[in-house]
RNA sequence: GAUUCCGUAGCUCAGUUGGCAGAGCAUCUCCCUUUUAAGGAGAGGGUCCUGGGUUCGAGCCCCAGCGGGGUCACCA
């Protein structure tokens, strides 16, 4: 079949075929065993110049500069970039200079992967590099990559057609990966970042686990899902919306720390902070409270900041934010006083909606109390909230599984942190009162039947688990999208997820 | 979903009032001494997102659609 190749594919798909004739593999099967890598050289042979008389190494030909019988390319491997200095007679010491004349420098491309052998030294220009005497076509690739130039003037680095549409940095996110670094940066962060979650929470105790992704019920959370059947059971599934119901049966079972770094999908929709598909870590922590589960997450964020950077403050956008602690803890009510100047402690549905009224805050004539009160909060503090803050003790309707405030019954004992101006984080001691839980759905089934498409569903398994009685305990949610877009300073979620969800793209 | 901006060569982007579709890099041919956004000479490369319409004539104006970005709404 012949697709609409362009000029430049054709040509490359020629000199595939040339490389054959002259026997050469395109595309190698045997290992090719390296023994260094790009940083390392740039790295340790400044201090030890006598090191590296031996190298191999393989990576992507990123750059080529030939000049009669002398060239100068640079190499990629996953470590970063190192020039190679490749001279005619070095690589050919014999009459044929077949390899250097037409191989070499007619049929090797930008793009190619290859092999080097050779040793390490500095040109006239200073220029650690390597002088090849071996190169090995490991890969040839026929579409050309997009070709990104920087310069480094007085200092600064000047990117020159750099590869910037958001469209195909997404959709061939491997181009992304390969033409700029910055972008490989950002997912070496993200994964320092889980690891560093991992780590403390191994070094806890805590049992990592894995619960169902596919659930006959939907729960933890109030969201609408992604719905769909298995065949041999006949039945419908879900995909879950959250994990939090699979994560307390464990703790009824006996286990007193348990985790997991949770893929959860919520059919909404889409915006620079949300991805249907999205990282969350929950924990839960058994005889523990929210009060002990807000010193925990402080530790282990300001821990994270200074794995990731070495320091508790992090730069976002325009924002410095700083995770050393302590940090600023506001009940939901102060922080709205604190914003407005309006104490809405004890107002009824009412009195809030004329409060909303007049701060121009949009209400939903279906929203109660709690959901008024939430407005409020998000649309006149949350914004504000830059410093990683707590935010404690919300109204008890929303929040159908947490546990009743041991001091006001019309509030639950959660928290959550707002960094940036978004929540990050969602905990609150679990609500362990099977009667209590019980009554709890019931009031989501109620909203259920008013149209409200986010009301939980009511999970009977779950609350025979609780029958048999779970002991007090702390849960906690974490975002990993959003903190890693703060620790990374991304500006869209689209930057910390290689694979985005996006319209299909139309085939040709 | 609403609104707004964008879509031109492999990449980054110009394109005037509606008048022969362009530049740099990349590609191809030739020259070339340790160069670095290498340089010099020449050449090729286009469904101007798609489909209609207006017009003697449309990349440009109008309508509809597709894709993407921003903002807002919904939503953690």
């Amino acid at each position: 079949m012949t697709l609409n190749l362009s000029e430049q594919e054709l040509i490359r798909t020629k000199k595939k075929e040339q490389l054959e004739a002259l026997g050469i593999h395109p595309y190698p099967a045997a290992t090719f065993a390296t023994n260094t890598s790009a940083k390392d050289i740039l790295t340790k042979y400044p201090t030890d110049p006598t090191r590296y008389q031996q190298v191999v190494l393989a990576g992507r030909l990123m750059s080529r500069r030939i000049m009669g019988s002398a060239a100068f390319v640079e190499l990629q491997d996953a470590s970063g970039r190192i020039q190679l200095y490749i001279h005619r007679d070095t690589l050919c010491p014999d009459q044929d200079k077949t390899f250097y004349n037409t191989v070499f420098k007619k049929l090797i491309d930008m793009g190619d992967i290859v092999g080097v052998h050779g040793h390490v030294f500095r040109t006239k220009m200073g220029t650690i590099s390597i002088h090849v005497s071996q190169l090995i076509l490991l890969t040839k690739a026929l579409k050309p990559l997009p070709v990104v130039k920087e310069v480094v003037e007085q200092g600064t680095v000047k990117t020159y057609d750099a590869f910037t549409d958001p469209e195909q940095r997404y959709r061939q996110r491997y181009v992304d990966l390969i033409v700029n670094p910055h972008v490989r940066e950002i997912f070496v962060k993200r994964a320092q970042l889980i690891r560093s979650i991992r780590q403390y929470l191994g070094v806890q105790g805590y049992l990592e686990v894995e619960t169902p992704i596919l659930q006959p019920i939907y729960g933890g959370a109030a969201a609408r899902p992604f719905k769909t059947h298995h065949n041999a059971l006949n039945t419908p599934l879900y995909l879950r919306i959250a994990n939090e119901l699979y994560l307390k049966r464990l703790i009824v079972g006996g286990y007193e720390g348990v985790y997991e770094f949770a893929k959860d999908f919520r059919n909404e929709g889409m915006s620079r902070f949300h991805n249907p598909e999205f990282t969350m870590l929950e924990a839960y922590v058994a005889y523990k409270d929210y009060l002990w589960m807000m010193d925990q997450v402080e530790i282990l964020l300001e821990k994270v900041a200074l794995d990731l950077h070495s320091t508790t403050e992090v730069c976002v956008g325009q924002h410095t934010i700083n995770f050393q602690r302590p940090w600023k803890r506001f009940t939901l009510f102060e922080v709205i006083q604190h914003f407005t100047g309006i104490d809405v402690r004890g107002m009824d549905e009412a009195a809030l909606r004329d409060v909303a009224h007049k701060l121009g805050t949009t209400v939903a004539a279906s929203a109660g109390k709690g959901k008024i009160i939430d407005e409020l909060f998000g649309s006149h503090c949350e914004p504000k909230l830059i410093q990683p803050t707590f935010i404690t003790d919300y109204p008890i309707e929303m929040s159908p599984l947490a546990k009743r405030h041991r001091a006001d019954p019309s509030l639950a004992e959660r928290f959550e942190v707002i960094c940036n101006g978004k929540e990050i984080c969602n905990a609150f001691s679990e609500l362990n009162d099977p009667l209590d839980q019980r009554q709890r759905f019931e009031e989501q089934l109620e909203l259920g039947k008013r149209g409200d498409e986010e009301a939980m569903a009511l999970d009977e398994d779950f609350l025979r688990a609780l029958r048999y009685g779970m002991p007090p305990t702390v849960g906690v949610g974490i975002g990993i999208d959003r903190l890693s877009m703060i620790m990374t300073n991304a500006a869209s979620i689209q930057e910390v997820i290689f694979f985005p969800q996006m319209r299909p793209e139309k085939q040709v």
